[in-house]
DNA sequence: TATTGACGTGCAACCGGTTGCATGACATGT
DNA sequence: ACATGTCATGCAACCGGTTGCACGTCAATA
C-alpha cells in the first residue's frame, strides 16, 4: 500500500514540458495568455503525468477555495434534506463544495460551527438560525451570508411564506363548518412559528371564528400526540399544527381516543413533508424548501462573484394541499 | 461593508508579542517547546488581536486539512440523516469537518464527487455505494476510505447486519400462525437488499413456511402501495418489506382495499425509520445507522492517525421491534 | 531604418502557516 | 574555570500554487 500522495505538482509538469511553473499555472487558469501550442504541450504533459491541481494551495494564494457552508438545525428533520440536496446540486453547478453543519437546535453549537468553518468557506447559508439578530449580523459582517427562514434586515434572506397557505387552511376549515379551531405551536424562537400563528389568528378573526393556541415546544410526533389532551379540552373541532410531524402525532392521539377523522375532527399540517403517507392522508400547507435551497445558494454565488450584498428579501409563497383529514367533516 | 478578510496572521501576532513567527506557530501546536511565559504572552496577543489560525495555510504545509467527505445516495431518504448526524458529531470530536456529498443514486455522480473532493479531504466514508468493486478499490488506493453497507474485501467496512432481525421477524410471523409470506424486495444492486432476501428465505426454509418475492424496485411509499396487488395475488398472509417506506405504502394499499391490519394481514418493515408514527404502528427491524455513522468515522480517524488500514469488517446486529402490524393476527 | 507596441514567457515574491537546524544563554558536572 | 548538555528561540526553506512586472522577440508603423 504505497500510494498516499499523488506527488505530481506544477513543477513536475513544468519540467516535463520545458516551461516555467507560472506557464503551467496559466495554462489552466488563463490559457488565452499563452500560445496555443504551449498550452497544448503543457496539457499533454500534465495529462501524461496525471497532474491534478491542488485546491488547497490554490486557495492559499487566491483566497478562494470554492467551498460554502450550509448550517441547519437538524438534518434528521424531514423538512431539511430536500433543501440540503437542492443547495448542494446548485453549488455544484458553480463547481463549489458544500460543508454541512448540524446544530442540534443549539445556538452555541451553531456559533461554534460557524467559527470552525470560517476560513474554510467563502460563504455561509444559515437555515432556520436560532442565533440572535446581533450574532447573525456579526457573522454577516465577516463573510457573505444568506439566511433561510430568518428575517434580519439588511441581510439577504429567503423566506418561505406560509401565511397564504395557512390562511387558505383556516378558510377551508371555516367553509366545511368549523367554528372554533386550535393552533398547535412549534419552537418559540422559530420565525416560521411566529408567522404561522399570526396567519391563523388573522384569518380566523376575519372569518369570525374562534382560535386557541396549544403549545408543542418541539416539532415532533411525540409532542403532537401529547398535545391532544389539551387540544380536546379547548372544545375546538379542528387543529392546525406547526408542522406535519406534529400533525401526525395529533392524528395518532385522536385515533387512539376513538375520535374519527375527518368525520369528528379535522387536522391540518404544515410543510407537506409526509406526502400522502399518513392515514388518513394529511391536509397540509405546501412547502418550498427545494426552491429555498436553490435560491439561497444561487444568491450566495452571486454575492461571491459580484462582491456586493444587496438587501434581498425573497418570499416564496405557499398554498393549501387538501387531502383526507379535513374534507368529510360532519358538523354537529 | 469593509470587513471581508480578518487579516490577522501569525506575523501580526508575532510582531505584537515580540517573537518570531515560528514561536507563534509553536505556541499553538507544540506549547511544550516554549517557556510557559512566552506561550502566555503569545496567546494573550493572539486573543487581543482576534487571531484565528488559517486552516488552508496549515493544510498546505502539513498536508492535513482536517476534512473528511461523507457520500450518501440520497440525503432525503430517512435512513441517512441520523447516520450523517452521528458521523458529523463524531468528526467534531476530532476537530474534523465533514463535506457532504449526495449522489442521487447515480454511480457517475458518485465518481465525480469523489474526484471533486479529492485533495480537499484526508479521507472518505462511502455509504451504500453504487460503484463497482473495482472503482471502489481504485479510490481506496488513493486515500483512506471506509465503506458502510458495502462489502468489498480488503477495505474497512461497517455492515448493518439485518439478518438477525429479519430472521426474528420470520420466526415471529410463523409463531403467530402465518404459513406463507412475501418478501417485497428493494433496489437490486443494494447489498442490504440481497442480505435481507437471503435471510427471509433461509429462516422460512428452516421453519418450513413458504416464501415468495415481489419486486418494488424503488424503496418508496408509492412503490409499496403498487406492490399490494401482486402481494395479495400470492395468497400470502404477511409481508416483510425491504424498508419502512415500502412497508408504509403496503399498509396504505391494504387498508384501501378494506383489509384489516393486523387481524387479516401482517406487515413488517425494516430500518425503523418511522418510529411508531404509522397507523397501526409498524413492526420492523431495528436500525443501527447511528452506530454505523459513528463507527465509520472513528475508524477513519484511526486510519488517519495510524496511517494503516486494517481489513476491518465490522458487523452491527439488529433485532425485531414488535409493534401493532403483526400481533393481533387471527389465523383462519 | 529606427520606433513602437503587442505578445509570449520567465522571474521572483507572495499567500500563512510548519519545521529542521543553528544559535546563544544558562546550568551542570568535574 | 572549563567542557558539556539542555533549553528556548530565531532563521530560513518549504508546502503548491498565483500574479505583477520585466524582458526579449517580432511585426507593424513612421
Amino acid at each position: 500500500m504505497t500510494g498516499r500522495k499523488d506527488g505530481v505538482t506544477i513543477s513536475d509538469v513544468a519540467a516535463a514540458a520545458g516551461v516555467a511553473r507560472s506557464s503551467v499555472s496559466r495554462a489552466f487558469t488563463r490559457p488565452d495568455m499563452l500560445s496555443p501550442e504551449t498550452v497544448a504541450r503543457i496539457k499533454e504533459a500534465a495529462e501524461r503525468l496525471g497532474y491534478v491541481p491542488n485546491h488547497t494551495a490554490r486557495a492559499l494564494s487566491t483566497g478562494r477555495h470554492g467551498n460554502v457552508a450550509l448550517i441547519v438545525p437538524d438534518v434528521a428533520n424531514p423538512f431539511f434534506p430536500p433543501l440540503i440536496r437542492a443547495a448542494q446540486s446548485e453549488a455544484e453547478r458553480f463547481d463549489f463544495c458544500v460543508f454541512l453543519g448540524n446544530t442540534d437546535e443549539d445556538p452555541r453549537q451553531e456559533d461554534k460551527l460557524l467559527g470552525r468553518f470560517a476560513g474554510q468557506v467563502e460563504g455561509v447559508v444559515l437555515v432556520s438560525s436560532r442565533l440572535s439578530d446581533a450574532q447573525i449580523r456579526a457573522h454577516a459582517a465577516m463573510r457573505p451570508l444568506v439566511l433561510v427562514n430568518r428575517d434580519v434586515e439588511g441581510i439577504p434572506r429567503i423566506l418561505i411564506d406560509s401565511a397564504p397557505g395557512v390562511s387558505e387552511a383556516v378558510r377551508h376549515l371555516a367553509e366545511i363548518g368549523h367554528r372554533k379551531i386550535v393552533y398547535v405551536s412549534g419552537p418559540p424562537t422559530s420565525w416560521s412559528n411566529k408567522q404561522r400563528r399570526a396567519a391563523v389568528r388573522n384569518s380566523a378573526a376575519k372569518l369570525g371564528i374562534e382560535v386557541e393556541t396549544v403549545a408543542a415546544p418541539v416539532p415532533s410526533y411525540e409532542a403532537g400526540k401529547e398535545a391532544v389532551g389539551a387540544i380536546l379540552k379547548t372544545g375546538a373541532t379542528a387543529a392546525v399544527a406547526f408542522d406535519d410531524l406534529t400533525a401526525q402525532g395529533i392524528l395518532a392521539g385522536l385515533i387512539e381516543r376513538g375520535i374519527a377523522i375527518p368525520k369528528d375532527f379535522s387536522v391540518v399540517g404544515c410543510d407537506d413533508v409526509l406526502g400522502a403517507a399518513t392515514y388518513p392522508s394529511l391536509t397540509t400547507v405546501s412547502n418550498r424548501s427545494v426552491e429555498a435551497g436553490t435560491v439561497a445558494l444561487s444568491l450566495l454565488m452571486q454575492m461571491l462573484q459580484t462582491g456586493i450584498a444587496h438587501d434581498v428579501r425573497h418570499m416564496l409563497g405557499t398554498h393549501l394541499v387538501i387531502r383526507n383529514t379535513t374534507t368529510g367533516f360532519v358538523k354537529k
